[in-house]
RNA sequence: GUGGAUGUAGCUCAGCAGGUUAGAGCGUCAGAUUGUGGAUCUGAAGGCCGUGGGUUCGAGCCCCAUCUUCCACCCCA
């Protein structure tokens, strides 16, 4: 939980909106009904037409020359917030223990963050995320780092991904360019809808938020941008020309595609202008990663901020980071079955339970065997063998060991193997030894 | 925030223009087999048909409200 102050003005006006606002303890509604936030109509009649239908203002049910202003009236019953990401409360943190810290200060991460969104595939109310972040150093060799990192997760994970790079001084250098830099946010909501909806459609909504016809047309060579990443550059260095901001953008982007190109990745990384991301405190590069072969949106995405620190009084302070999304890579991997089987069945040895004398003997049996490092459990009751014999097959457990009278008087107990059915009388030290290959 | 769906057994779902006692498959439990799993057969348990109201002689089905969950858009992880 954070304090609003921190968490507002973040995100953009959709992150505003989509913060969960926490209710403060106690009796706030009273303080409410005698409050300046109930307000007489003659005094603001105007306003309050307007309010009611902007719907920042509610009639009072039978109180009709009353109303309360929810905008004012939302600091007084709400200080605090659920975390919208990992990121902001980082920059808290850091400026609050800059004393403490040594930079560039990394760290990982990972905790539940919320969005009051309405929910829906690949999009949860709550979700945790796994943050990495360098701050305290302006080195793009941290861009190139957290690249290998996300190379490396999902290479160990089995996901093949495509990890898409842009700059954030590049686009705005291309709202510059075209002569609209106040339209940077609305240019790049429309630019990144493009894999999404189509050159035509971009151009549609690039009109619908108020681009002149003849903006989008010189915008039109930057959306279709393709080709081998060297043709790019070739391209954007002479639209961005006049943009001390965009060229300098260009070269960080130049400088970090050609490290990771040297490092040998295994999945493919990807210079692409239409690429935006919404979290506003971005102003370098930034990334997002998509796995290959299913419908689901980015599963990791981050970027540099050179600012973040500041608004909480820290200013000069560069970072750069990215969040993984836990749930979005559950998902994936349950639907592409990546979770491998051994998960499934993490005992290797179940002991039946045949009554109290036979449980006292498996019990230090199966202390030998767990020392052994063998994951193994007796059955916690004496009921049916067919019982017992169906919960290992049911867990996959791939041995079973018997103990009854005969196998106690001789010392000899019986394996049985889950997989061939097959059963054999063996001492403890071979069974060890079996089950442990 | 906008729009569209959904809710019946533990799970997945049927349900006739409103018509007696609400069904199936899977699962669970018991038995065929009292120290042996996967298969088969037999039997059983399990439901305020999301909640509240209404229409009707009669509502799981129609109407209204409400809640839940899901999907798309917006936006984004």
């Amino acid at each position: 939980m954070e304090n609003l102050s921190t968490l507002l003005g973040k995100y953009g006006d959709e992150g505003d909106k989509l913060l969960f606002k926490i209710l403060n303890s106690g009796n706030f509604l009273e303080e409410i009904q005698n409050s300046e936030f109930k307000v007489q109509s003659s005094k603001l009649k105007i306003q309050n037409t307007e309010q009611i239908e902007s719907g920042s203002a509610e009639v009072i049910p039978g109180c009709n020359d009353r109303l309360l202003d929810f905008r004012a009236m939302t600091p007084m019953i709400a200080e605090k917030g659920l975390r919208y990401d990992l990121t902001v409360p980082f920059a808290r943190f850091v400026v609050q223990r800059q004393n403490e810290l040594y930079f560039p200060f990394k760290r990982y991460q990972i905790q539940p963050v919320w969005r009051a969104d309405r929910p829906q595939k690949g999009r949860y109310r709550e979700f945790f995320q796994c943050d990495v972040d360098v701050i305290g150093s302006n080195s793009l060799l941290n861009e190139v780092e957290l690249v290998q990192i996300i190379d490396e997760v999902f290479t160990c994970l089995g996901i093949r991904v495509t990890i898409h790079l842009n700059n954030r001084k590049i686009l705005a250098g291309i709202a510059e360019a075209i002569g609209l830099p106040d339209k940077l946010t609305d240019i790049t909501v429309a630019m990144d809808k493009l894999d999404k909806i189509g050159l035509e459609k971009v151009q549609e909504e690039l009109a619908g938020r108020g681009i002149g016809r003849e903006e989008i047309e010189r915008l039109t060579p930057i959306l279709t941008l393709e080709g081998e990443n060297d043709e790019k550059f070739g391209i954007l260095t002479n639209f961005l020309s006049g943009s001390e901001t965009g060229l300098k953008g260009l070269e960080e982007m130049r400088t970090v595609l050609m490290h990771l190109k040297e490092l040998g990745l295994n999945n493919r990384f990807n210079f692409d202008t239409s690429l935006a991301r919404g979290l506003s405190y971005y102003t370098g590069t930034i990334f997002e990663v998509k796995a290959v072969g299913v419908t689901m949106g980015s599963i990791c995405g981050g970027g540099r901020y050179d600012n973040l620190t500041g608004i909480f009084g820290l200013p000069g302070m560069s970072g750069v980071g990215i969040s993984f999304g836990a749930d979005r890579i559950y998902d994936i991997m349950n639907e592409l079955n990546l979770f491998p089987e051994t998960l499934k069945a993490a005992t290797r040895v179940l002991f039946i339970n045949f009554g109290n004398e036979e449980e006292k003997y498996c019990l230090k049996v199966l202390t030998v065997i767990r020392k052994a490092g063998i994951p193994a459990e007796l059955y916690p009751d004496p009921v049916k063998i067919k019982k017992q014999m169906e919960y290992a097959n049911r867990k996959n457990i791939p041995f079973v060991v018997l103990i009854g009278n005969d196998e106690m008087k001789s010392g000899l107990l019986t394996l049985k193997d889950m997989h061939s059915g097959e059963q054999e009388k063996l001492t403890l030290g071979e069974i060890i030894r079996k089950i442990d290959n």
